[in-house]
DNA sequence: TTGTTCTCGATATAAAATTCTCGATTTAAC
DNA sequence: GTTAAATCGAGAATTTTATATCGAGAACAA
């Protein structure tokens, strides 16, 4: 039986996952200063990693390289992008225009990576009609059904915590496959959506804790 | 020998750091609600995760449960946050006030969780001197001296990451101890410098594989 | 009181991820 | 050509992390 990328009998490492957008941006930088060709050494020299573990990471993109070179630059990031979907670009709502919100809006580069912000909603009725970021916010109320009508499969959610549950049911009731969640709160959502927590806390405990470490250490 | 807490000898897997914000927020909304106690086999269920990895994870904390009751939810909440050093409050500064800066500034939560944002710096002559989230923006050559007389020790990079070097190497000039890091780019620091890297890409990496996987599935 | 049930906490097992080792391959220098 | 140096790729060994098991303690109901 072959064996594709699609339907491969064990699952990427999610670490691996989140590996590979740091390579793609160090690839990325040395694309754009020409370089043709890169090894798992040198990488891991500037990202501070383990070549071996780049290594394995790469090649669960499918790619190879070439004993005493390295990989191709281009072709490499080529690989780490289709390997991620980053071709097709996605087509996604976002509930919840606040700080966070307009930040996700604006932010161009999403673009490059998959991703596409189409409409932003909000319950606020001061926001909603307003344009934020280019963008014109409308009802929450709409959602479900503008994401069953345009078969956006995404979903971002930057409303408070309190919210968060309610807009996930929405859009859940709208089709919407995946959600990328930036609320503190665990979202409860039938089996087969995909639910990606994006928690800052986590990021800021880890910190926290490695800095109180050290001052303390310091007395 | 006794363990203390601060030189206990090995160091807290960054899982369970990982983990822990998770328990808090949920343990929070259980005080709002009023629960006194709480089992790690209520949390699980709650928050989709195995009871004994939730009973290990607070174990670490220090805390102590009593059979067939639980955890008092007060003592818990009190016993993270101590361990992750939210008592006593960090001044931190910001450099990069644009989309993410902004609201990264705007948000008040993090007073709660250990992070005072005092200052933001930036090199836009057209945001130097005004008010962002009504926290005054600083010219970036200021930044280094400021840090050292005020004695901040934790800066939070939101740049462009072709700046993100830069700005790295003021902070570590301006005696700044810890880095919160969300430009794409692996910052290149001495070894003493804590360096925590928030990369949303890393987030995005793992939805977009996980849901382009779904959608080819789905032909 | 007494048995039942629930839960902690310690220990053991399993799974996952990382790091190490080594032969094969290719380039480039001599 | 021949040799030396670098690097890939596969597999083994190690480390880390997650899950399962089980005895003991505590509440609660009968
Ligand atoms: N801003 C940050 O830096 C930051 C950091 C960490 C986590 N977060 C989390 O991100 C989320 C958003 O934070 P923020 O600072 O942008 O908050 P915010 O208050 O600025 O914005 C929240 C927005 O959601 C809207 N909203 C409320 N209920 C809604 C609903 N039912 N449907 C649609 N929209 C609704 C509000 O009108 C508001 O516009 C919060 O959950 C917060 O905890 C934010
Ligand atoms: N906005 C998002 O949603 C988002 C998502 C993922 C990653 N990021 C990353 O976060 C960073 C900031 O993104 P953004 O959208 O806020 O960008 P932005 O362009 O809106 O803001 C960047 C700010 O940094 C300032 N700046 C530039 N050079 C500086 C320097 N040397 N010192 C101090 N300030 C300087 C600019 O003047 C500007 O105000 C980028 O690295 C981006 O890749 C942002």
């Amino acid at each position: 039986m072959m064996i594709t990328d699609s339907d491969q009998a064990r699952p990427i490492p999610e670490p691996t996952l989140r590996r590979l957008p740091t390579y793609h941006h160090f690839l990325k930088t040395l694309e754009a200063e020409g370089r043709e060709a890169v090894s798992c050494s040198t990488m891991g020299r500037e990202l501070n990693l383990d070549p071996t573990q780049i290594r394995k990471d790469l090649a669960m993109t499918g790619i190879t390289g070439r004993p005493k070179i390295g990989y191709v630059v281009t072709d490499l990031i080529g690989a780490i992008e289709s390997f991620l979907g980053w071709n097709d670009i996605q087509q996604a709502f976002l509930a919840g225009v606040g700080n966070l919100g307009a930040a996700l809006l604006g932010y161009q580069q999403f673009n490059r990576y998959g991703l596409d912000i189409v409409a932003a909603f909000d319950t606020d009725e001061a926001k909603i009609g307003r344009q934020v970021q280019g963008k014109e916010v409308m009802p929450l109320s709409k959602m479900a059904d503008l994401a069953r009508r345009m078969h956006v499969h995404l979903g971002i959610i930057t409303t408070p915590a309190e919210h968060a549950q309610y807009v996930a049911d929405q859009m859940v009731a709208g089709g919407i496959e995946a959600i990328w969640n930036f609320a503190p709160i665990v979202l409860s959502t039938p089996e087969h959506i995909i639910v990606q927590d994006e928690d800052l806390f986590s990021s800021l405990a880890v910190l926290s804790r490695r800095l109180r470490t050290r001052l303390q250490a310091m007395q």
